[in-house]
DNA sequence: TCAGTTGTGGAATGGATCGTCCATAATCTA
DNA sequence: TAGATTATGGACGATCCATTCCACAACTGA
């Protein structure tokens, strides 16, 4: 160890991802990250290599955080609570959308689009984080069944399928041009067809208070 | 009239599409179309303006194209058949991305992501389709209720808004890297999922037969 | 046939951008 | 304090790419 290095590692990171999600990849230029950050391009490239390895660092710590977020709202705790920690997550993520007034979107929906066909490393990233989100609802959704408010013949795998579909989805269609308000109702109408226990029903249209969060 | 054109304007911009397809607006040079359609520099300039303006009439061509097949399935006809329509459109959205063994995704989605929080064409004309698209299935749902496979109860515009966001969100979790056999489950979840009309229960978890297109 | 007009294609241009280089600065060890 | 090591940051080189330019070709109307 001789000279310390004079900037944190993570600020960088923080706003070099903040360019990246303002531009894409291919937008963003390295002198840009390099003001942006305050560094200069020799201190940038011996630290992250080049701009794709830059790219990886933050695309990969974005993906951590999407994962946390979903861990966050759906940490385990009773099946009593499952149904509704399913509802926060997906209206959560309906409202990040909705909010998203400068229409950035999702840089792992962002990074995937742009760059998931010819990198291995962004591809491989983006499939283990959806697959970590899989996990995640399935296992809510199999806890709102053994409540018995979900009904438990339906197959949790497939539930939870169509639940990261519709989460993803509706960054889709907010990126698209959709207005907030029907963003919001997307979210409130898939809570609603999910199928309930037998017995006990329900209306597609309208949201369901009881389960709100 | 001096002159003619020596090319057909419409199989250059099949030839655009294919590049900006594969490689996104940013990704292709316009060497690289002048090379894929045999033209020279002069003449794409001539004919089409610039880049940004001849991507403009590659994507509304495919905007175009979107809404057309959706019409070509969901064209209206007998009530009786509505569900039977709907199911189909869905099919067949899955099945093109669980095709799509080179990742391509769609370029609509593809373009709204890269281009359209900074260019406000491509962002209308995204909307304007989404708008179209829900317009098609809402008629649909609507069609499927008075016949009574769909519960009445239900918002058409909700649920429309539902398989919109469906529909997209496989394109968008196909491109993450779920599996082909994965997204077509998501296709049969959602519409096992859509209500029924009263007294007639499903299973969220199997096909049903009936209505497989 | 001839002039006028438009299309063609490839060379040239101008600007942008990635990554390297290097003189200098800051810190550690002895 | 001196030498070694790593960090810094801006200038520079090389490349890439959108667009323009221009000499020439093809066609129309007279």
């Amino acid at each position: 160890m001789a000279r310390p290095r004079a900037f944190d590692e993570r600020h960088v990171l923080e706003r070099a991802r903040e360019q990246f999600w303002a531009a894409g990849y291919a937008g963003t230029r390295m002198d840009d990250i390099a003001r942006a950050t305050g560094l200069g391009k020799g201190s940038l490239y011996g630290a992250f290599g080049d701009k794709a390895k830059l790219f990886h660092r933050v695309f990969d710590d974005w993906c951590t955080a999407v994962v946390e977020v979903a861990e966050g709202q759906m940490a385990g705790g009773p099946d009593a609570e499952a149904l509704t920690r399913l509802s926060g997550y997906v209206h959560l993520m309906a409202e990040n959308t909705a909010s998203d007034t400068e229409r950035r979107g999702c840089l792992l929906a962002k990074g995937a689009a742009e760059l998931a066909q010819h990198d291995p490393a962004v591809a491989g990233r983006s499939a283990e984080t959806m697959t970590a989100l899989l996990t995640l609802l399935r296992t809510e959704i199999s806890a709102a069944q053994r409540h018995g408010d979900i009904d438990s013949a339906a197959d949790p795998e497939r539930l939870a399928a169509l639940l990261l579909t519709v989460v993803r989805g509706i960054e889709a269609v907010g990126k698209a041009g959709l207005d907030p308000e029907t963003l919001r109702n997307i979210a409130d109408t898939a809570l609603a067809v999910l199928p309930v226990r037998e017995g006990q029903k329900r209306l597609a249209a309208g949201r369901s208070p009881a389960r709100e969060n």
